[in-house]
This record gives structure tokens, C-alpha cells and sequence, in this order.
DNA sequence: CGGTTAATTGAACGCATTCAACACGAGTGG
DNA sequence: CCACTCGTGTTGAATGCGTTCAATTAACCG
């Protein structure tokens, strides 16, 4: 079993926050390979979750079978703290991770700790901010502009210079609201501008910044 | 100055959480007029606000000069939630209206009350459902999914059979995603096949709950 | 090497947009 | 009462962009 990304990835070191410590004494560490389902929808919101190494992307499917992508987890960022008593959407693991898992009644009992409380709410607010970019990115009218948008994010996520997509055009279509194959022509042509570069599929660099950063504002 | 809508709006009656008491006690009510700015994008969010009657919209602008309608917060509802030192959205009053506003910092210092820690991250929570359900509008490819999920979500709001929409086509454009005209044809459509009717331009009723149902599946 | 999935490219279509004109209601003043 | 205005909403016709369907190419792995 070899795995198409490194497992170690140490992007966003999140400080050692009581959530993390929490995390890390009283969670189970389990190992999900691609595509297995973390979560289903529907199911109930039950545990936390944090991601150790790989990616992870919730979904959601309408009734007409179209899909949605919420969003996408990296090494360090948690997720499963959807509202309501149960996830509004899947869990899947989009590569091979390992994922540590915490019941909610067990952070419950740790209450009373104030800080815990608060490193709750504070990932609870990051994960509403990004929902938030991506009403923006959904928004915007044309598919240039998505998908710049799109790329600008993943390619902030990196410190590197060249950007990695661990995704598939397809889940980055169903995260924009389009169709791979534009989301594909759309590559090819901020290629052709040499706006951005593109040596093998998912790895990429901008080259033209301001025009990228105009097209996603 | 007569207002269009009437000010007391009892609707979602929340139960008395900590966070009303406090808002109650603490918190100083503000009234606004029509297309006053209760805050503005980019501003510090250093308060709280609670909707005491009428209705409040969020907005953002684009570079390009495009807006995109975040959200609108009825009688009840919290809003000035957003994560981050700064709004990302600015917050106008839709409609006259009388608004709790509260110091953040006020809240922090009657902290060490888990309940009101706990009252805050349910809003946050709560705000977070909203901001899915939104992304899941705007992901649907069709115009009339979406006006249809929209007209849903606005029914749901209110107990009585017949709706109002306090907001204007273009807010409801600018919210979809859409322009102000494919909302108003997809309405006139949905009219003519007796799935929705409206009496006047801002009242509605759903005739065809099942073909609505499916639509904003 | 095949075999399979992912990604790209091409051509025709369809839906939302754009630009423009018109309708409606509320408010104002003759 | 009518005429006028302004904001809001509706309707029409032509355009354009993303989609759809289809075929081809590229990448990955046995």
C-alpha cells in the first residue's frame, strides 16, 4: 500500500491548544484509506475529528444526485463540528490518513474546562469563516473566477511555491458548482496566459500573481 | 416615516438563554432605518447584535463591483458572529429596525459562565448550518433549484401559510447568485405552473409543496 | 506492455445573462 | 381627479458562456 502523498505533512502547525491535548490523550488514532468513508450523512454528529496526515473532503449529495464538496481538511485541521445532531454532510478520505477521533460526550465530560470551551468555539469559527469564502467563491458569476479563487486557496495553503492538488477535477468541479470539463478548460487557458504553470496535473505555481489575485478578489 | 413592515415580529421565539439575559441587561438597543449600515465590511467585529424587529441583511462587495448577499437575519436571530478580527460581511438594516448591540468584550468578562460560552458557540453553531445550507443553494445548477430552495427556506420561516419576502428581487438575486431578471422569470414561471402563487409581489403562498420539495431537495 | 481511471479537447446545444423597453404601485402636487 | 416621478418588478430579443455528449489523450499501475 503505497500512498500517493506524503503522510507526514507539516503545514499549518496549529499551537498545542487544549482541544489538540485532548485530542491527543483521550483520542483513538484510525486509518482510513482513499475514498473510505469517514462519515456518512445523515449520520449522527457524534465524535470530533482531527486530521494527522492525508486529506480529507466532505460531500454531499441532492436528490438528483448532483454532488457538492463543502470542503477540504489538511493535516492539523478539524472537522465534524457541523451543527444540528446530525452531519449535514460526508466524510471521505480523499487519500490514505490517519485521522484521530474523540467522542463529543467525552469533551462534554472534560467541560467546565473554559479554554477547551473556547478552542471549540474558535475551530467552530474558523470552519464558518471558510464556509463563508466559499459562498463568495460559489457567488462569483464566471468560471475564471472560481477557479482562480480556487487555486489561490490551495495555493496559500502551501508555504511552498509549487502547490499540490490532492483532489481530482471532479471534486473540484463539484466543489465550484461546474462541470471537469471546465474546470479543465479553464486550466488549460489561464496555462495558455501563462498565468499560472502547470508541470504535471496536480501540481502547479502562479506565475502572473496580480492577475490571479484581481480574479479572485 | 411609516414603516413597510411591522416592527414587532413574533416569530422564532428563542428561549431566554444566558445570552439573551445578557444582552438584556447589558446590551444597548439601537434603532436603524431602511438601508442604514449597522456595520460595514471590514470593520473590527467588536460587538454582538441581536435582531430585536425587522430584518437585516449581510453583504459583500466584490472588486469588480458585484455584491453578495450573506445572509438575512430576522427578529431573534444573532448575527456579528463572523470569525476573525474583521467582518467579512457588512450588515444593513433590509427594513427599519430595532437592534441589541453588545460589547464582545463585555461578554468575555462576564465569562467563566460556561452556559453564555456555551449559548455563544450554539449561535456560532447555528450560523455555520445557515452558511452550509447556503452553499448547497448556490452549488444547484439550475436557476429554478434555486429560487425554489430559496422560497423554501423563506416559507420555513414562517409559521403562517403565506410568506412574506422583506427583501427586494435584487437582494434575492445578489444572494443566488443570479441577476435580478432569471429571479423574476423563474417566479413567474413557478406561478404559471401553479406551484407557487403570489397575490402581491412580496407575498407568497407554496401550492405544490411536493414539486417544491423536490426542486430544493 | 495492456488495462483502467483521470484529464483534455471538440462541436452543438441550452440556459442565464445582457441590454432594452414596458408595467405597476406609491407618493406628490397641480 | 389626473399627471408626473421614482423605485421596483416584469417581459422581450439577442448574445454568450458553461454544459452536454462524444472522442481523444495522458497518467498510473498491474
Amino acid at each position: 500500500m503505497s500512498l500517493a502523498y506524503p503522510l507526514d505533512d507539516p503545514r499549518t502547525e496549529h499551537p498545542a491548544s487544549p482541544l489538540t491535548q485532548a485530542l491527543d490523550r483521550m483520542g483513538v488514532t484510525m486509518r482510513f484509506r482513499r475514498d473510505a468513508e469517514i462519515y456518512a450523512q445523515d449520520d449522527e454528529a457524534e465524535f470530533l475529528y482531527r486530521v494527522v496526515s492525508g486529506v480529507v473532503r466532505t460531500t454531499r449529495f441532492a436528490a438528483d444526485g448532483r454532488r457538492q464538496v463543502g470542503d477540504f481538511y489538511y493535516a492539523g485541521d478539524l472537522f465534524g463540528l457541523e451543527p444540528g445532531p446530525e452531519h449535514q454532510f460526508a466524510a471521505e478520505a480523499l487519500t490514505d490518513c490517519e485521522i484521530q477521533v474523540l467522542r463529543r460526550t467525552a469533551v462534554r465530560a472534560l467541560s467546565g474546562d473554559a479554554e477547551l470551551d473556547r478552542a471549540i468555539l474558535e475551530a467552530t469559527r474558523r470552519q464558518l469563516e471558510r464556509m463563508q469564502a466559499h459562498v463568495l467563491l460559489l457567488g462569483r458569476k464566471g468560471a475564471r473566477e472560481k477557479v482562480a479563487g480556487f487555486l489561490m486557496a490551495m495555493a496559500q495553503r502551501r508555504a511552498a511555491s509549487i502547490a499540490e492538488l490532492p483532489m481530482t477535477r471532479q471534486d473540484i468541479a463539484d466543489y465550484l458548482g461546474l462541470t471537469i470539463e471546465t474546470v479543465s478548460r479553464t486550466i488549460t487557458q489561464l496555462q495558455s496566459e501563462a498565468v499560472v504553470e502547470f508541470p504535471s496535473q496536480r501540481r502547479f505555481t502562479i506565475k502572473r500573481f496580480d492577475v490571479m489575485e484581481e480574479l479572485a478578489a
